[in-house]
DNA sequence: AATAAGATTGACCGATCGACCAGTCAGCAG
DNA sequence: CTGCTGACTGGTCGATCGGTCAATCTTATT
């Protein structure tokens, strides 16, 4: 009973497959890994890789729908039980935040992504959350704590650009704008100060 | 007269090459590229590339160096002829987004560069622009048009990823959100709500 | 004309790539 | 027991990878 059947041992193996391949995907993007370091970090064979998953480019289409599938559901989950009012609004720019912050491996991975050419058709999951997304905005908008004159796809927009290029340039910034990399409240810092921006401008109040 | 002399010659196929090799980075990335792509369009032979630039990544240092240094010199320039003044400071802004809209691969190059693990020691260019750049904002703290209880590196870096970000990812966002990618004003009306975002806010005045 | 230096070439190397194949083995249905 | 299916393996394929080398061509200098 301890032991695994058959299908599930099999499922197993699949699973370790899609992790080590994560994992050296996300380090290294799609061209720069091979079949065989996949197949040697998940120990497995080659042939075994392409028994389960065809070739590399469904590998990797696979990691990659895993991982949004992922991300994308708990965004859902976490906006659905969402309040309304303005610090319910605040909540939820916060907390994507910190769900990408603890995520680095899921940027590094939507920035692969963002690189690659091949225009596949993904499911629907990002166009929900951003639904709503977007319903959260309008209703701030009609709530009135969020202006009126200003269109809600790109106030979306904007704030995902203040968010996920953070994360996946801070270690440039840093060194451009002199700040310690290691500063434990680095993060936290930005973001009190994209805050700011995003609430209320840079212009005096 | 008209033709090249030896040296000209040689450094015009450097060019070739360099230009050459930029655009199949840019396009594919570092590991995506192979010599013999690099040579068949430089139309020269891989053995020549070796001669000049000695390794694919010394070319490809090479690649990224030539179009950084043109950039932040251009950067610097337009910068340190501009005005003072809150019109100036937007005039700025609005300057850096254009010049990037007119150079995506500049923007590509940027992403795969942020992606390399390779921390490769760069030049000064960056860290001469970002001073300029707060010497610009803290002009405007001095002076009274940008607030003050901010931190002027990180309401630049915010700047940087409401640019950056736009151009890196926008193919992806406006499937998201519904907008038609080939609408003849699309960055333009990106720019206009990003603008009123970063210098008054999203919350009503 | 002789020479040196640099630009350029084609042939070639070992390594590694993704993919494929025939075959083994275990488990399950009949 | 028989037959089938799917997990899994080792070996191997042709292609391509980055890189090297000796030889040749071009040009400037002497």
């Amino acid at each position: 009973m301890d032991q695994p059947e058959k299908h599930s041992a099999a499922s197993s193996t699949r699973d370790a497959i899609l992790d080590a391949a994560e994992n050296i995907f996300v380090e290294r993007g799609f061209s720069d890994t091979s079949m065989s370091k996949i197949a040697g970090a998940a120990r497995v064979t080659k042939s075994l890789i392409h028994h389960h998953f065809g070739s590399k480019e469904q590998l990797w289409m696979e990691v990659k729908n895993r991982r949004f599938h992922e991300y994308f559901s708990l965004q859902k989950e976490q906006l659905a039980k969402a309040d309304t009012g303005i610090e319910s609004f605040r909540s939820c720019i916060i907390n994507l935040f910190y769900v990408l912050k603890n995520n680095p491996e899921m940027v590094r991975l939507i920035s692969w992504h963002l690189l690659d050419r091949a225009q596949t058709e993904r499911h629907g999951d990002e166009k929900e959350l951003t639904e709503m997304g977007l319903a959260k905005v309008l209703e701030g908008q009609q709530l009135g704590y969020v202006r009126k004159d200003m269109d809600p796809r790109f106030m979306l927009i904007s704030f995902f650009c203040l968010v996920f290029h953070w994360f996946m340039a801070k270690h440039e910034y840093v060194k451009w704008v002199g700040i310690s990399e290691d500063s434990t409240n680095l993060d936290d810092e930005y973001l009190n100060n994209m805050l700011k921006i995003f609430f209320q401008g840079v212009l005096p109040r």
